[in-house]
DNA sequence: TATTTCGGTTTATTATTTGAACCGATGGTT
DNA sequence: AACCATCGGTTCAAATAATAAACCGAAATA
């Protein structure tokens, strides 16, 4: 592994449950000397990538990365181009709309749209991880990348998140393919107990799968007539940020989503 | 200068003006040889950090970007908690205000908003770099550096943006004094000719200069009238916003700002 | 068709990274 | 108050990873 990755690797250490560490957790977390991560950590400092913080010397994200990401949205509007169409998407189903994207290998939350239409709803927070396995989103994801990123995610460990998790990787393969044959993947409360949602994947200019948008509600409202409007909306959403993206959506996709329309 | 960094130093290569840059493009800008460049830009897109986009196969700034800032605004709203300060004072000047931010030693902007009293305005662009010597947020800043920093600053050769740009150390150092007797800076066309600024600096919770709050406004506009009430307006303003980032506002400025007042 | 430049790869040489030990400071515990 | 563990940070010889030049086929450019 290079160094320049060994220093990027702290930056996914600083989460949502953990936004402040020290040096010595640091270290620790990451696996690496004390001197070594001391010395890397410096250096995204002095970038500003990460900043020290108060009495303790803690660090967390600096503000550079307001930066580089206002920058990266001037050039590629992508959150503020899709967030209208998930809107609209949580509008229509009135279910919370939910909108992912792979970053350096794992699949993150972009932005997301609540409905107003019932006072209960599923909550989301930006910049969350998203499970492969356990979600609608990850599966259509993962349904639609390349055989050796699929075969990677699948022979590492899979954690079982509810008592409904799939954590099988050849039954995994079987609803892949699945997924592959629809156009569309569907959870039911393999990551969240009460959640059941529905996703399908997005594409770039190249055809490559980038993301997914999901419709995400509590299983007591999935009925099978829900269901099928979501699936209309869904399909119509994932084709508009698609498009907004830039990107084609593969001819079969396309097929597979006029059929279910 | 460690490998991270040098990696790092490739994204700031990506500007407005230049978004997407080849791979031999890369290499001559960052004074890299050719394969150097190509591992470390490897790496930055193994993370997210860099895309590839095209036949042409050239780079920009990835996704990843987006997660980490949003990650870092739900940690330290640095920019959300701003902006509501920033339309205010907007509001009450009448003229462009712009909030500014020290990241990884350079000025930047963090946001901006507009007036609508006028038909002719100051525009600003997220992300874009401002000169210490020629800005008045700039100067702001710099006036209440560390010394090192401003030596450091001092000592490098000094471009002439207009025919009004102060090129001279010594007269610099000069004006930066004046600014800490003042607790604010101005600029008058040192910029961008017709442009006339005023700004305040901002402050971290250990009493360190973070950023600068600034009002632009057409020369012809800034009247000594004008100038009393963006003078109150910028003090307050740059009061409540240090404020917001839980820092504190060194006493010896609060004294100048009551007086000023 | 000839030539340059492109993105990317290979290799021995070289310079940087690494990790154990160490420092003074801090903050509990006995 | 003495003790002990841990903190952030530093040092330096040993080990490893980064580097630069030459090279490749493909694609522009002439």
């Amino acid at each position: 592994m290079g160094t320049v990755t060994k220093g990027l690797e702290l930056l996914n250490l600083f989460t949502r449950q953990r936004p402040l560490i020290g040096l010595s957790d640091l270290a620790r977390l990451a696996d690496l000397n004390k001197a070594t991560c001391y010395r890397l950590v410096t250096e995204l400092c002095d970038f500003g990538l990460v900043e020290q913080v108060g009495t303790a010397r803690e660090y967390r994200l600096g503000p550079t990365v307001l930066r580089l990401a206002a920058l990266r949205e001037a050039q590629v509007p992508t959150r503020e181009a899709a967030m209208p169409v998930l809107q609209a998407l949580a509008q229509k189903t009135g279910e919370t709309a939910h909108l992912s994207m792979l970053m350096g290998g794992a699949l993150h939350t972009l932005g997301y749209a609540y409905s107003p239409a019932h006072m209960t709803r599923v909550t989301m927070e930006d910049a969350e991880t998203l499970p492969f396995h356990a979600t609608s989103s990850g599966l259509a994801v993962l349904a639609f990348q390349p055989d050796a990123f699929r075969d990677a995610f699948l022979s590492q460990p899979i954690p079982r998140l509810t008592g409904r998790t799939e954590t099988n990787p050849e039954a995994l393969r079987a609803r892949l393919a699945e997924v592959r044959s629809l156009g569309l993947s569907e959870s039911r409360g393999t990551f969240q107990a009460e959640v059941h949602s529905m996703a399908v994947p997005l594409f770039d200019a190249l055809g490559r799968c980038m993301g997914a948008v999901a419709v995400a509600a509590l299983a007591m409202r999935m009925t099978e007539p829900q269901r099928r409007l979501i699936r209309f909306a869904l399909t119509e959403a994932g084709s508009e940020i698609t498009t907004l993206w830039g990107g084609t959506l593969p001819a079969d996709i396309a097929t597979l989503w006029r059929l279910a329309a």
